[in-house]
RNA sequence: CGGGGUGUGGCCCAGCGGUAGGGCGCCUGCUUUGGGAGCAGGAAGUCGCCGGUUCGAUCCCGGCCACCCCGACCA
């Protein structure tokens, strides 16, 4: 392609809306184009880097046995309805009604409808294991899109579906998708990390995240400096300090006028902050509940509405404490037996901890779990933070920022169960079929690329994803000896099959090489008057800024090596 | 959905109660050519939308919309 005749121009100025560098430079290399809040149009060059790394995605699927399909965009809602997700995506769900008044959704993934076909086409235990997979558009009307392609409600996602016959089925194929899953990334010149996850709204067993360590992710992750354990915040498990010296005391109330927070009851009091007792209210699928915890550590909200199996958790406002008869700075679960109580087993493990007196400007010391008060569920509700303890070696947590890009989940038989997708097996005996869910975000995993190689002059296209493989840059082209072999030496490389970009604008050196260092293919060529007379073409590397002349008639099987083509 | 911010040629922005300006980009010509060149000429804007105040509104007031950022959600 020749940079004159390419659709999309770069920009000199950093787009005003854009926060993030994959953001920023995708806009200004004229890779994307904004087409509403969290929608965007690939141009030419966004377009061939996404083809490149879906085609990635399906030779390793393919790799593993995996068959790819094509599932309809539009889906009746009614599969939602049947599957329950209708109510677990909420807002999420963008529905539409077509000319008879039928709701359809445009379909955020696939489950539902691929278990349906599933079910009509497989019977017996010989038509299984399965794995299908498809490249697709999928909508979610997410609250807030940002960063780009980091977070968009239209996005392009490599859905795979797994049906096993049994649990150990599940685990083999969960296995083969993960190693697929490592090889993509590595091919695509990603650093990415597995951790355990949260399974969030698609539901049952494990669940593991894949993710691209960059500062700029919206995902935190706890990363074990010793034994390998890796997880998300939202899951990540550590191990909590017991408090157990010493024997149960009487309670006994105490005066803090105007102490409510843990720190000034903590300073007041004369005592550790892990020696208090936290309340924390949320309003539990619109139901007041509060969580306690020891007050050194904080609630984890999604372990805490998976403890209690809710749908819908946030913090309750203070009125709505009032409205309960509970004092906010002075409230704990003493004596609330009406109220639902969640603790965090710290909470179980410490003794004679400080608590609110559910009295104003009273706490009272030494309150105890069971003895005090009890809880409906008592399990692990707490955050992990940086330098807490590992649960599996004890050596020290670490934290790092990273974007998702891949989530792999084992559903188990809650999709064929709830829409009736069995199977016989020898004994002639009906079962669910057990499956498992694996996705791939494209578009994030594009932009996540660019966030982790870029310098202040553009992004650092990683040879396997990169639009073209070599920028070929004619200086001064309007003289015919620079034409002539910048033309001859095009036309060479294409033959031999290596994808160039040709600038062959009139456009002086400085705009030409800040183009070339913007797009940041992996191989930039020159070809100049002064490297003609030394009858050499410089070939530089954009990720190692590393350049030398080479002979004119090496030139391309030079770059045919660097590229490996 | 709460909090904050911004809407002015393709892009980045300035401006002001008297009917719109700069830089970049674009077009033409001349000059220039290894890191976003120079000179001259030119095209291009319902000043986000609706209403109000006013002799007159891009500017002031009200409402709405869009987009961005910070929090609750996800590939």
């Amino acid at each position: 392609m020749r940079v004159s005749r390419l659709f999309g121009k770069t920009l000199r100025d950093d787009p005003s809306e854009a926060e993030f560098v994959s953001h920023k430079l995708m806009v200004k290399a004229g890779f994307i184009s904004q087409v509403s809040s969290g929608i965007y149009s690939y141009l030419p060059l966004a377009w061939r880097s996404l083809r490149k790394i879906e085609n990635i995605i399906r030779e390793e699927m393919d790799r593993i046995g995996a068959q790819e399909l094509r599932l309809s965009a539009l889906q009746p809602r009614e599969l939602y309805d049947e599957s329950g997700r209708t109510e677990v995506f909420g807002n999420d769900l963008l529905t539409l009604e077509d000319r008879r008044g039928r709701p359809l959704v445009i379909a955020p993934t696939h489950e539902e409808v691929l278990t349906n076909i599933v079910k009509a086409n497989v019977s017996s235990y010989k038509d299984l294991p399965k794995v299908l997979y498809q490249i697709q558009t999928k909508f979610r009307d997410e609250p807030r899109p940002r960063g780009g392609l980091i977070r968009v409600r239209e996005f392009d996602m490599k859905d795979a579906y797994s049906f096993d016959v049994d649990e150990s089925g599940l685990e083999d194929t969960y296995r083969s998708v993960i190693a697929a899953y490592e090889r993509i990334y590595s091919r695509c010149g990603l650093e990415v990390i597995m951790v355990e996850a949260d399974s969030g709204a698609m539901g049952g067993g494990g669940s593991h995240e894949f993710i691209a360590l960059a500062d700029s992710g919206e995902d935190t992750v706890l990363i074990c400096s010793d034994c390998g354990y890796a997880a998300n915040a939202e899951k990540a498990i550590f191990l909590k300090s017991e408090l157990t010296n010493g024997s149960q005391k009487p309670l006994k109330e105490i005066h803090t006028p105007n102490i409510k927070t843990i720190n000034q009851l903590a300073n007041y009091a004369g005592i550790e902050i892990q020696q208090t007792l936290k309340s924390v209210f949320y309003m539990v699928d619109g139901e007041l509940a509060v969580a306690v915890i020891r007050g050194d550590l904080d609630i984890n909200e999604v372990k805490l509405k998976n403890a209690v199996n809710a749908s819908d958790i946030r913090l309750a406002e203070s009125s709505e404490v009032r409205n309960a008869g509970l004092l906010p700075g002075f409230a704990s679960p003493i004596g609330q037996d009406d109220l639902r109580i969640i603790a965090d087993d710290s909470v179980e493990s410490s003794i004679n901890l400080v608590a609110g007196a559910n009295r104003e400007d009273y706490h009272v010391l030494n309150s105890n779990y069971d003895r005090d008060f009890s809880a409906e569920v008592i399990t692990d509700i707490s955050l992990a933070k940086d330098g807490y303890s590992c649960s599996v070696c004890e050596s020290k947590l670490y934290t790092q920022r990273g974007i998702e890009l891949g989530h792999v989940f084992k559903l188990g038989t809650k999709y064929s169960a709830s829409l009736g997708a069995m199977f016989l097996d020898e004994r002639d005996q009906q079962h669910p079929i057990i499956m498992g869910s694996y996705g791939i975000g494209v578009g994030r995993l594009l932009a996540a690329s660019i966030e982790q190689k870029n310098d202040d002059k553009g992004m650092i296209m990683s040879d396997a994803i990169a639009p073209y493989s070599v920028w070929l840059s004619a200086l001064n082209i309007e003289k015919e000896e620079i034409s002539s072999e910048a033309e001859l030496l095009y036309s060479e490389l294409k033959e031999e099959g290596v994808e160039v970009l040709f600038d062959d604008r009139e456009e002086s050196a400085g705009v030409k090489f800040n183009d070339a260092d913007l797009i940041g293919l992996p191989v930039r060529l020159v070809v100049s008057l002064r490297n003609l007379k030394q009858c050499a073409v410089e070939v530089m590397s954009r990720g190692t800024s590393e350049s030398k002349l080479v002979h004119r008639d090496d030139v391309v099987d030079f770059v045919k090596e660097m590229i490996k083509c």
